[in-house]
DNA sequence: GGTTATTCTCAGGCTTTGGTGAGAGATTTG
DNA sequence: CAAATCTCTCACCAAAGCCTGAGAATAACC
């Protein structure tokens, strides 16, 4: 399938919005509504390769939404969201078989790595592929692991999202901002200076491994994961 | 399609005027409004490609007005523009997807080249290539890069931006005036002598590798860069 | 509950860049 | 040829950008 269709279901527009963005952008087609009973009725009408829901919804609980869908026979993996303090446990014990779950605030391209990481598991994708190899570095998403030229080293989650983020972009340059908007959370408003923090300590552990410096600065603009010259 | 149609939002008309007036020149259809509450309402009748968004606007913020506009179903990439100082009204966590953000004040090019960027990853256009080869120069504009014959060499911003400018407009002299205003904050109230400089720069480091002068004086007019001789 | 890891901020030191002005050099003009 | 004009280059200072280490606060782990 070339565009999987996603349905998202929160009552917050702002949420709503933001997340719709991010996935159209990432290729996706998007449904989304406010309530857990618009939810169900698209979910049966539009037949979604996945759902993204919101356990606090106004109406009824996420949880119930997601029996009612599964009580209709839709085989739809389930991406949930909780605010961080409150059902983050038990959501857990919710998730079987292809479904994940993800507290609020997330990172866009959090959200993004897992819904491909769902639609990898429940295969209703071409087999999409958990490695990303680019030059000399090798991330296994499913595992969370990163080899330099054949290397692991270990990294902090942050760490782990910047350089996916870089190597998802490869040669071309990411400015401080556009890499804050993926790789932090939504709510994050700090300085630009933490990008540069994690990129010291990215090359830290990087560069004794690799032939080039791979992540370049282009200073004045930003920062860029380089695979090859590509000149002429 | 051939005149991808923007739609600019801010309240100061001067700076409307010099985006209309930058943009029209550079090929594109142009539509101004000073509110968001226009904006809205024109995003939706004239479906522009793309939106110029203050984020400072006197009847609302730039960021609700995007919000509206997404929540209308409008896959509408947005260009940013906000204040250079305060870390107040911030972008970050809005710029999603194929969204940019720039800070006033601003180069004329500047703009255009993010907007061409932008209509490029978005592809509502015609896929155009990020690169631009004009005689002996390659520039790669994702990974802002520049090579002379093959050969990599390294810009600053400023130099970079100058040198776009004049390969923009190859075989034709460029006034130290008009390269002023497109290549310098419009804020900046300089001397000219500052584009000799710059000249000089690019010069020095293009010259070596380079088989003809490519940045010809034209004494008394400006510059120019030249690709092949024309024929008298 | 105590230890460790992680995240984030900040300040210092360093490098690069931007901008100015002055003098040498080149070109044009009369 | 001499004067006037325009251009090039350089030296210099101020501002901006970047990197790093240190430390505080928080979260994760055993």
């Amino acid at each position: 399938m070339k565009t999987p269709k996603v349905l998202i279901v929160d009552d917050e527009k702002n949420i709503r919005d933001l997340l719709e963005a991010g996935l159209k952008f990432a290729n996706f087609s998007v449904y989304s509504v406010g309530t857990g009973q618009e939810a169900v009725a698209v979910a049966e009408k539009a037949k979604p390769d996945i759902m993204i829901l919101d356990v606090m919804l106004p109406d009824q609980s996420g949880f119930s939404v997601a029996k009612k869908i599964r009580s209709m026979g839709l085989d739809l993996p389930i991406l949930f969201l909780s605010a961080r303090d409150d059902g983050a446990d038990k959501v857990t014990g919710l998730t079987v078989g292809g479904d994940d779950y993800m507290t609020k605030p997330f990172s866009i391209d959090e959200v993004i790595a897992r819904i491909h990481a769902i639609l990898r598991r429940t295969n209703k994708q071409e087999a999409q592929d958990s490695v990303i190899e680019v030059g000399e570095i090798k991330i296994n998403q499913d595992a969370h692991e990163v080899y330099v030229n054949g290397t692991e080293i270990d990294l902090s989650p942050t760490e782990y999202k910047l350089l996916r983020f870089l190597m998802g972009n490869p040669n071309r340059v990411m400015s401080k901002d556009q890499i804050l908007d993926h790789v932090w959370e939504y709510d994050f408003n700090g300085q630009q200076g933490i990008v540069e923090s994690y990129v010291s300590y990215l090359r830290k552990k990087i560069d004794p491994l690799s032939k080039n410096q791979l992540i370049q600065t282009k200073r004045g603009v930003g920062y860029m994961f380089r695979t090859h010259k590509i000149e002429a």
